[in-house]
DNA sequence: CTTCAATGGTCTAAAGTCAGACCATTGGGT
DNA sequence: ACCCAATGGTCTGACTTTAGACCATTGAAG
């Protein structure tokens, strides 16, 4: 082979191999994923963070620098922290209403990694419901996933997204694979600022209601082939609204 | 819903979104990029790493501890560095003969992580062949993908597993998803240890040749389903030929 | 009312990491 | 024969992050 193209082939394989190991940052990290973990709806307002001693070790980051984390949020109104035992750092944190105008400037921050988060979110949740139908679950993860989804069906406009976030990362944890689980709230958190932009009609709701219903049937059946195609359909149904409001 | 059983709830949900930002140190991590560069096959032997600046920038990471990495890698024979212009650092890394007994103690190593990796690379390798099969590859890109299976069938004994991940990694990159792309080269990452210590019979190659030509053909095709199909039995025999021999 | 355990708040010394400048070496190009 | 551009080698000062100790506050349990 050509010495030139091979030296070319060489730095080019390296992309997807040679990504930043850090994120510059420890504590703009720490922010993005507290912010994150709130705005996906982990935790809602008024419930209680883990403990810092705890989250800083979960974090795998000082304890100092969560503190400098939980500062800069608390500044922002996301948070409030109570001193004391049976103290803690609550959730504060309000969804704002959806936005078109928002919806666009974030996509435009996003910019050409949208279509790839796309594809990375739909291989990730398909094959994970795939993985969670054939898979043989315990009632407690069954009735799991279908607390997830009445919870999701009885949501108040306002908690829709967190609800909705909820879910879809349930059958995430349902596969037994932590680090799908983790992929998967990852891939959810690149575009969640996205989803949470798009004004949901009632109709697209009843939509996705059903859906999710299909979902739940499928894996509680233990029908992978079925689990696959309700979630292919779902989240297809997802993207082409999103890029409905982008057009 | 029963408070301390709310707060468990967060306490485990919480568990796939608060995980380390940071694995601790810089230097050991890309101590363990490099090296897996290298087990992959994305280097061979003789072939230069790019220059030091470039690798530095491109592993977020500054050049002073990409060094200390590289000095480790020469202390263990990886990589030789040549200074003055055309020079740089080059690997010297030989893949040592397969043994069973290296296989059990990394999987050993692995322990539950195992099962977790190889559901992760399922669920990833399948969907991004799918993903490939659905979308219009360019000639450069079709061509690509043959030339690494040609370059696979014809590989002599000791070059067969980086070929192979080489092979691998190129349909990730096919799926236009650079998320994907990495995610899948985490993944083989992983459990790269482990597939490296598998002694290959003739048989198994010859299998493993006719399932990788089945999965080119229907990407070749567009046949997403095809392609899903055959990957999916695929790495289903590498999985149960890693089980047979940690059994 | 007192105790006390769990929590957030504060501080410090040490280690890790970085950005950037400058030096040393090499081999192809002129 | 010389130049010079690209590469690895070295150094310094500043910033970031860490680990751990200790303090302050709170409210439930005794």
């Amino acid at each position: 082979m050509d010495v030139t193209r091979e030296q070319a082939r060489l730095d080019w394989e390296a992309g997807a191999i040679f990504r930043p190991i850090r994120t510059g940052n420890a504590f703009e990290e720490t922010v993005e994923r507290l912010l994150q973990a709130i705005k996906l709806g982990v935790f809602g307002p008024g419930d209680r963070l883990p403990a810092e001693r705890d989250l800083a070790a979960r974090l795998g980051v000082s304890r100092e620098t969560l503190r400098e984390a939980l500062r800069t949020l608390q500044q922002a109104d996301c948070v409030e922290p109570r001193r004391g035992r049976y103290g803690g750092t609550f959730v504060t944190y309000r969804m704002p209403e959806p936005d078109v105008a928002d919806l666009r400037r974030a996509a435009r921050d996003l910019g050409g990694a949208l279509e790839d988060a796309l594809t990375y979110r739909q291989v990730l949740e398909v094959g994970a419901a795939e993985a969670a139908a054939r898979r043989t679950l315990s009632p407690e993860q069954r009735t799991h996933l279908e607390d997830r989804l009445t919870e999701l069906d009885a949501a108040p406009a306002d908690q829709y997204r967190q609800l909705d976030s909820r879910f879809h990362l349930a059958i995430g944890e349902l596969t037994g694979s932590p680090a799908l689980a983790a992929a998967i709230a990852e891939a959810r958190m690149r575009l969640n600022d996205l989803l949470n932009a798009i004004p949901m009609l009632d109709r697209n709701i009843e939509h996705a209601a059903e859906q999710h219903r299909a979902m739940v049937r499928a894996i509680l059946d233990g029908d992978g082939d079925a689990a696959r195609r309700a979630t292919e359909e779902h989240l297809a149904a997802t993207a082409s609204l999103l890029r409905g409001f982008l057009a």
